[in-house]
RNA sequence: UCCUCGAUAGCUCAGCGGUAGAGCAUCCGGCUGUUAACCGGAGGGUCGUAGGUUCGAAUCCUACUCGGGGAGCCA
């Protein structure tokens, strides 16, 4: 029997045979030999047939089998100077798993439209595959920062009976006779789970129901929300600037192959390193007005308020303290101007914008209350949020940060669309 | 929802009032080191839909459908 292994293995047994699985990605050929280029997910080979070293119908074959086409190939791996990864495989015998024929996704240019709709083997190509590949290693970041800083991970539901915020236009279903909606933030869920657990964190897909229809946004997209006891509102940017850099270098030390692959400007990554930079809301608006930017104090920033400000630095910024008006009302005022909120966005260097969101939560149990009423809320639905602030309640703090926005900000992508393996966006719902 | 751009072969596009084109993909043939391989040949079209202008419309006009980019909202 001979031994299966995948391409990422290969170099461990040179001068040896063996049998890998995997799909044809494309193909060259002259007359006496050709040259089967084989991908199996762990990497690509080059794998050569020569028609004097193989039988008649095994070199037939090889030139006949198609892009995309299913293959278990056995024979002996060569180094090769000539090939990109030093290794080449020298053809024994092949064995057409599944024969693939008219392949849609040619190597040739294709239009967004056309890809979207083959999705499902757009996502097969070397580009997709690496940032697939990334997305799972910030995911893992994330993990390892999260055990090793003391949080628990804890799962808040998708299924909900009312809004976070009261703001976002929501997926509404209905469940059994009562009407549900799909989740727009887990924070409130984590605030609870915070007074359990101390530092808890979540991971799982939002919902909103919005018609954003732009490079940064997608209908369905994943968030983390880490939420911290007895933690303010300075000591949560700093877990944030912490969280943020041991990401990237997590994916500058794992992945610089998908990184090269991605034709990604790594100099843009070695350059995030802490501290972030911090900006007043107060800071930022003066900033922009000296910078011929029509805004005044009051005002939220436009994307391309944001862009400015971001394209200022080389790594994250931090603009805190924005306006109570114009902010969540569970956001806790600054006790010494309580005209402004003890808030951050984190906006992305490059034009990425904002990628994470973060606050200080009202613990005041009469405080959250009169917000409660300032903004019309139903009550009702919110007293186990507000039980939260009848038994034990302690100041704390926790911000969300959005997946999509943040492996495409590290990977270099024109779209969040293509940060998702099968996105939902505005009109695409399939496949 | 608003602004803006687009829809021609399986794919990417050219043609912009006078007989529907190219490259790639597919099929056939050639080539012993190819790297989006190359060379020769073949098949492949209700020019998004519906109206209108014109002797004549893929081309000009109107509406609609579908999609791209952006704004707002946010992560």
């Amino acid at each position: 029997m001979t031994t299966k292994t995948s391409i990422d293995h290969i170099g461990d047994y040179v001068g040896q045979t063996v049998c890998l699985e995997g799909w044809l990605y494309n193909k060259r050929s002259s007359g006496k030999i050709v040259f089967l280029q084989l991908r199996d997910g762990s990497g690509w080979i080059q794998c050569v047939a020569v028609r004097s070293e193989l039988p008649e119908a095994q070199f037939s074959a090889c030139q006949n089998v198609t892009q995309e086409s299913s293959l278990r190939v056995t024979g002996t791996v060569r180094a090769e100077a000539r090939s990109q990864s030093g290794y080449e495989m020298s053809i024994e015998s092949v064995e057409i798993v599944g024969h693939a024929s008219d392949y849609p996704v040619t190597l040739k240019e294709h239009g967004v439209d056309f890809l979207l709709d083959h999705r499902h083997l757009w996502i097969r190509t070397p580009r997709q595959r690496s940032i697939l590949k990334i997305r799972s290693e910030i995911l893992l970041a994330m993990t390892e920062f999260f055990a090793n800083n003391g949080f628990t991970r804890v799962d808040p539901p998708i299924l909900t009976p009312t809004s976070c915020e009261g703001t976002s236009e929501l997926f509404h279903t209905k469940y059994f006779e009562e009407d549900a909606f799909l989740t727009q933030s887990g924070q409130m869920y984590m605030e609870a789970a915070a007074m359990a657990l101390g530092k808890v964190y979540s991971m799982g897909p939002t919902f909103r129901a919005e018609k954003s229809k732009t490079r940064r946004h997608l209908i369905e997209f994943w968030m983390i929300e880490p939420e911290m006891a007895y933690v303010t509102h300075a000591q949560n940017l700093e877990v944030q600037e912490q969280f943020i850099s041991h990401i990237v270098q997590h994916v500058l030390e794992n992945c610089s192959a998908e990184l090269h692959v991605l034709e990604r400007d790594v100099s843009k990554l070695t350059s995030v390193t802490t501290p972030f930079p911090r900006l007043t809301y107060d800071d930022a608006i003066a900033w922009l007005q000296e910078n011929g930017h029509e805004i005044s104090w009051g005002e939220d920033f436009g994307a391309p308020h944001e862009a400015a400000i971001a394209s200022a630095y080389d790594r994250p910024v931090f603009i805190e303290k924005f306006p109570t008006a114009i902010k969540a009302f569970y956001m806790q005022p600054d006790p010494d101007r309580p005209e402004v909120a003890l808030c951050a966005d984190l906006l992305a260097p490059e034009g990425y914008g904002e990628i994470v969101g973060g606050s200080e939560r009202i613990h005041d149990y009469n405080l959250l209350l009169k917000r409660f009423e300032e903004h019309h809320l139903p009550l009702e639905d919110y007293q186990w949020y507000l039980d939260l602030r009848r038994y034990g309640s302690v100041p704390h703090s926790g911000f969300g940060i959005g997946l999509e926005r943040t492996v495409a900000w590290i990977c270099g992508l024109e779209h969040v669309r293509e940060a998702s393996a099968f996105p939902r966006m505005l009109y695409r719902l399939t496949p």
